[in-house]
DNA sequence: ATTTCTGCAAAAGGTTTGCAAAGCG
DNA sequence: CGCTTTGCAAACCTTTTGCAGAAAT
């Protein structure tokens, strides 16, 4: 029962600490909320979810903590849309974004596809490419059937 | 040697009057740049090169041209980083980006592939899935080469 | 005690909007 | 002339930054 809320966990302790930075509640509430939260949370979100525990925490905070947590590999920045970003844990395995044009609702895919479009187009273009992110939009079953 | 820079084109002026709109020296002028640009010009660098004929053309009126006319189908709103949005016109041949991480170059690049992979995923996850996007990032030959 | 982090407020950067005047049909 | 479009300025929204005080090691 002694699980507390500073926790970061073992591993990500480590993280921390090897890059010198330190264990503070905001970062382990963060990551917390990030890890509960079904994925794809956007910064105002998080935000207005860790208001809940600890009220005065800062929205500057919230980006700040996104930024180093992003950088120690822990979280992953996503694009759903142009106008926000959102974040998730990072996973070992890796997928893709398809976004209801209708109702906003976000499903992950896999795209084993996507290494061989990598290899491809290193080989064509001469790039060593280091990334590559597909996002799909349509309409998912309901919306679809509200379209008729 | 009448081609006047009001010119919006045959199709393009129907499609204007179709939509109830009004043929502008602006829009014309705002077409022409993302015309002759070779891809992936954002609203300030549209601007910039509107300001060079018609000093009194102001950022907010690119801004509601380029809704127009992505409305209208001529041009495609890119999203080939996160801060800013770039315009291409709207070509038969769909193609990707890939941007190179150290000096901002893009490549387009063709993906058959992807209609497979949307046709997959349609199925799968039972959307109607309307556009594919797909971005790699990467380090060009040059930059490559610097690297070391 | 030292150095990192946080909260607050203000700034920044891209995009949008309200409104009166100008321009198209 | 009526209705759309423009220019200007101000507003907006998300994200970033400066700084003094608080917290971690």
């Amino acid at each position: 029962m002694t699980a507390e809320i500073t926790d970061i966990g073992i591993n990500n302790e480590e993280l921390l600490d090897a890059a010198g930075l330190r264990k503070t509640s905001q970062r382990a509430l963060i990551l917390e909320i990030i890890r509960s939260g079904q994925g794809h949370l956007d910064a105002d979100e998080i935000y207005l979810r860790a208001r809940k525990k600890q009220p005065r925490l800062s929205l500057s905070t919230v980006y700040r903590t996104l930024q180093t947590l992003k950088e120690l590999g822990l979280i992953e920045e996503v694009h759903l849309d142009e106008t926000h970003h959102h974040y998730e844990i990072k996973s070992a395995n890796e997928h893709h974004h398809l976004v209801c044009i209708g109702c906003g609702k976000v499903v992950e895919f896999e795209c084993p596809m996507s290494h061989k479009m990598m290899a491809d187009v290193s080989r064509e273009k001469g790039f060593e490419v280091v990334s590559t992110e597909v996002r799909m939009k349509g309409y998912c079953p309901t919306c679809r059937r509200k379209k008729t």
